[in-house]
DNA sequence: AATCAATTCCAAACCGCTTTGGATGGCAGA
DNA sequence: TCTGCCATCCAAAGCGGTTTGGAATTGATT
């Protein structure tokens, strides 16, 4: 049953049962009535194709989500930032379309997406040190917001971003109000944006208490199991081991944790570990009682959030760029504590 | 740009344009070079809401993923699937969209999707035992191919599957061969179709070496690392407690791990654990030598592939429904060993 | 030279909706 | 009674492609 169908059925034009369904004035209340009656009965639902083409605008947002060709690793945040836009995406009648390309056709895949008109605006994922994406996008006038923020990027641009530079600033002073000296950073690899501004933290907290960041204490990685375990190894054997970890994912805490307690120690009493805690729905920190403590923002929040930001960039184009800078909460778990005398 | 404006440039008629565009043959080779060289230079492509309209085929693929009102676990298998269906797409030219609906409001994404024309075809994630949505899709006539299978479920439908039943088989007897007697099964929610074939092949395995199983060593439970670690505490200090723990997902190991190590036992030596391993990006069970033994099945490959078979099915909408059935491979890791003497 | 079949191109219809620019009729105001 | 203004509806023109059904040109065949 497509339109033309359902005003022949009716005896009235396409025209006006059109504007009846959408609600325009210029249609008799008792008419519209009818219309909206034999709409249900018929389970008539405009044909999408039909009204995105006549309208010209796609109703659809893309998230362009690169595949390393190298080391093909799927964020783990991803699904639950994607389900948060989701929800947002699914209440405003917009579709959302995930776009899987090998890295080195990403510039390509956003090329196409304006001008094939594929989708009205997308949505930046994982921004690096000077992100190229940003002027290209800006170059091709699609409609972005970034989760996150590219350092070094110039010309203003929108973006969602947890604070956190400020969330490990206090999360390294709290650590430091307990009388840890020797805290080691667990970060995600240093060319995200993210775990630029975390280190960043980190130091500026030591540093403003006169200590001298050690760059045996700090590492970068990928941020899995192993790799947090093989690091908090090597780094607990060492002559003048740590007396804290902060740690820039669940997942690598678990393995730090492991490494922890494989030497005997004691999470909480030896060893002190501050998480950052994104409130993945498949990795809860604790049910009721959190485990480990952990400066806390959940992604999918800012998955709503952020599609938020970007329907609206889409309604009004013309608009100034718009940014939301989240707060993580410092949220005390049963992993730290004063540091063991010596 | 848009064809019209290229044919014109051109000196040709929008007809013989699109036609040297999509490779038809009434249309000399001398002119369709023309077309193409012209098409590259001004950077056209097609507009996709134009083809989709004109031509009646979407393009388009959707994935529903239904957000639970109560627990809402987003399934962290989900994002590796996603990502190898998303290659197969990108392969073919088909727009992957994601519908995150409340799960109440599942049946009606799915006739909206028919009957607004705003994709081919569904794949549906995570089948539960006599899955509703089988008939619902049957009914509607929209292609779709299940990634598992709904036990239950009688007519003829397309799907893909590992074999869950098989594997744990292999997993178990691999144990009973070690020497273990009392195996516990740390299985997932068995509302969910694959949970129940995992113990069907578990148990299967115990009775036809003569044993009963001990429903206080089946344990079933959504999948974190939490749950399996408190799981395995349970059973751990029991009178009678397991030697070896068969788990259905890398994160609930992790926690079974986790308090094997807490009891001071070794792992592999005096408690062996038996994963199930789906190749999840950001888990890897180890760099090189694997480290937990597994029944091992990419999760993403089975993404690739359940969208090719969608896109066929696509193609030749009459075609009989297809199955695959994929093994799982056993590999040996370090977390098992024989049974400890007493 | 006339016929016929390819070859090569084009005009126009169509996909299913939105939207512009009237047309019609009724009613109040002069 | 006539004018003008609403209120209500419709015809037709898009949106930007694809596809059907010729038409014109060319070359081979008789």
């Amino acid at each position: 049953m497509n339109l033309k169908e359902l005003a022949i059925s009716l005896g009235l034009s396409p025209t006006t049962v059109s504007r009846a369904l959408n609600g325009y004035p210029e249609v008799n209340e008792v008419t519209r009535e009818r219309v909206v009656a034999a709409a249900k009965r018929h389970s008539y639902l405009p044909n999408t194709r039909a009204i995105r083409l006549a309208t010209g605008r796609a109703m659809a947002v893309a998230h362009v989500i690169p595949i390393a060709t190298k080391h093909e690793i799927v964020n783990p945040v991803f699904a639950d930032f994607i389900a948060g836009a989701g929800e947002t995406y699914s209440r405003n009648g917009y579709d959302m379309v995930l776009s899987v390309v090998p890295d080195d056709q990403e510039t390509q895949a956003y090329r196409d997406l304006q001008s094939r008109g594929t989708v009205d605006g997308v949505i930046v994922h994982a921004p690096r040190l000077d992100d190229p994406r940003i002027a290209l996008l800006i170059e091709l006038g699609l409609p972005f917001v970034v989760h996150g923020r590219a350092t070094g990027h110039q010309s203003p641009y929108s973006w969602l971003d947890v604070n956190n530079r400020r969330a490990f600033q206090r999360a390294t002073e709290f650590l430091l109000d307990l009388g840890h000296s020797r805290i080691a950073l667990i970060n995600g690899l240093e060319y995200m944006d993210f775990a630029i501004r975390r280190r960043t933290g980190f130091v500026d907290a030591l540093t403003a208490r006169g200590l001298v960041p050690d760059a045996g204490l700090m590492f970068s990685d990928e941020m899995t199991e192993g790799r947090g375990h093989r690091a908090a190894v090597a780094m607990l054997k060492s002559a003048n081991p740590p007396t804290a970890f902060l740690v820039s994912s669940m997942i690598s805490a678990l393995g730090v944790r492991r490494a922890v307690e494989e030497r005997g120690l004691k999470l909480g009493r030896d060893v002190s570990i501050i998480i950052h805690d994104d409130e993945l729905s498949y990795l809860r920190n604790g049910d009721d009682v959190p485990i480990f403590t952990a400066t806390r923002s959940s992604v999918r929040e800012a998955g709503r959030q952020t599609a938020e930001m970007l329907l609206d960039l889409i309604a009004r184009p013309q608009m100034a760029p718009q940014s939301r800078l989240l707060e993580a909460e410092l949220i005390i778990g049963q992993s730290t504590g004063p540091a063991p005398k010596l």
